[in-house]
DNA sequence: GATGAATGAGCGTTCATTCAT
DNA sequence: TATGAATGAACGCTCATTCAT
């Protein structure tokens, strides 16, 4: 079918402007021109307005797919895990992997438009979701102190977002902090959530 | 003397532009425009410059004040600290003065010209020198789990910046984090650090 | 073909610019504002921009447009002279047809970008070149006075440059200098080249 | 008398602000910021204003005060000359001695105030006037081409003027250009206009 | 749907000029 | 008279957005 045709190539315009728009953001920061997106992207500066209506709604579009990429990375990974360790190394994981987008989305988070913010709301309920019903099962074993959860989460993500949003003191400008810290981080956290 | 009449008005200017700065960089963020910031100020647009030559001098010079401020303080409240919870206590007394403006510095610290890492790594270094002083002695008398002194800062910092830049989630979008949650960012944190 | 009309539709707007700034520096001189080009060409201000990333490549643009038409008149005019005063008055006709232009373009040098130097040392040496060729000539058969060529080519330079820039005094602020001198800077010359 | 006091103060501060001005200019162009003048005179930017009621005035007055030396000089050394070789020395002594104001003043004519023409006019008027008595003596006594005496003149100031305009070709970027080629544009000058 | 030239409001910065002291 | 801080119009340039093709 003709249609079918159209609306392939409309997604894979629409599918390469998320993509290069994505890897653009992770290297320099949301403040890139749209300009640049387009080039980069091999579209026409006016076809990014043809799919998103605004700079906005591209930030919008590209916020929500990330979260739906990371909400399913970490259920997936969230089933494999029994303890608590296991899931803070998946957690780790799943960071790893998005480490540049991620960061730039902590980092720049009050300059993208308000709904950003519930993408940035529901990858971390998402988190704290698995992160809940394993740590309250660890606290009920007596094996972690006991805790407001949600206290117990908060210090967890901090401490993570701390690495992350000051890269350069911890790993050079650009180096994965991830990567070199993992082991540090789940060690110190493990230590002080635990009785002793 | 007239030299004086002189002074203390261009100093007026000066301090106007400053703290008018202040108040709409922490209100609004560092990527309110110049034009902003003088009419807010009730001076000419050409007057901010010729107290600053460039808005990146003007930030510096703001951050650099800013840095000053802080560091005055956390030394002159340290001299009190006895103990970690003074201490921490302390460190929130000073951050809930300058709740606003510290946030955004944490916030748009990538943005920002890097000077203005410096006063960021000057302010967190002053903390970080009391913050050890402190916990190794209570590390040594044993109330402290014996845990690397950076990471049990980090672990701190990262706590406290997460709610900051986080308001939105605890605080409602202008209200003050650290007044609210004190308590609980104090008690967790100690919790967590102690031995049990 | 779509394309082409498109191409044509940039290629006039360009032209447009080009040839509106190449009226306006003629009538007032470099440092016209761009707006007001783009407010005489009929077009947006950002669009001139869009052609020219800078002011200065505009001017770049604009003199190596500028040196390429006065190097092609100079070199078909100068295939049909023979004898010397064939050839100068071939380069007063060149003159002639770009007098205003090429009069600010001698008048403001210094104030262009360095490119605008390469330009005008091109034009010099194209006419340099064909001069040399026809004065060595008649050096050799004797008619004109056995002086170093490239003295020769600089008092003929040097006098029109004179008229062209003291224009005021020859000829009103905008009358046309060539045609009114042609006759006088002619005879003059070739007089004092001859011998007697 | 305090009245005179003053006055003297007066011209003290008008005549430095004239003399950086005269040497910044010939430095720089006349393109140099009042407030750079002010500076390098040492006095305040406000100053200026009191002496010249604008920058247009500023630079009448000083084209004027040239105008005046030159002429001055103009009168003394051609006295002295009884023969043209003589009389256009004494010229290219006294262009050597005011060289860099000068070619700013030829280069950046059509730039100044309309007043500034005027300096100019009467600066070539007075060696005109040297040279026509002069080469008319000369003529009748048959040693120079029986030409039209103006334009024997313009030759001669447009040969001169064109080594000062292009001195990047001749005399790299700020050397002297009349000391360096004095020979050559007296003999190639003396030569053509000479019957052979 | 895709294109990319065109738009124009807005930015940081400059500088001749003013005026209270 | 001398000062120099204050002024504001103007500049070159950017970039999200529009729209004819």
């Amino acid at each position: 079918m003709e249609i079918s045709a159209r609306q392939v190539q409309k997604f894979n315009t629409r599918k390469k402007i998320i993509d290069t728009a994505y890897r653009i953001f992770s290297e320099k920061g949301f403040s890139v021109p749209t300009s640049v997106i387009a080039k980069e992207a091999g579209v026409s500066h006016g076809s990014i307005f043809v799919h998103f209506p605004t700079l906005n709604n591209l930030l919008v579009c590209l916020l929500s797919d990330f979260g739906d990429k990371m909400g399913r990375s970490l259920h997936i990974l969230a089933k494999k895990c029994d303890s608590l360790e296991d899931l803070l190394n998946e957690h780790l994981n799943v960071l790893e992997e998005n480490e540049a987008f991620y960061t730039r989305l902590i980092s720049e988070k009050n300059r993208l438009p308000d709904e950003a913010k519930s993408t940035f709301a529901f990858i971390q309920s998402t988190v704290a979701f698995h992160f809940s019903s394993v740590v309250e099962r660890e606290i009920e074993k007596g094996t972690v102190k006991k805790l407001p959860v949600h206290m117990l989460f908060n210090t967890w993500l901090g401490l993570v977002h701390y690495y992350l949003l000051n890269r350069e003191f911890f790993a050079g400008f650009n180096g994965p902090v991830i990567r070199k810290y993992r082991g540090e981080l789940l060690s110190t956290y493990l230590n002080l959530i635990r009785k002793s």
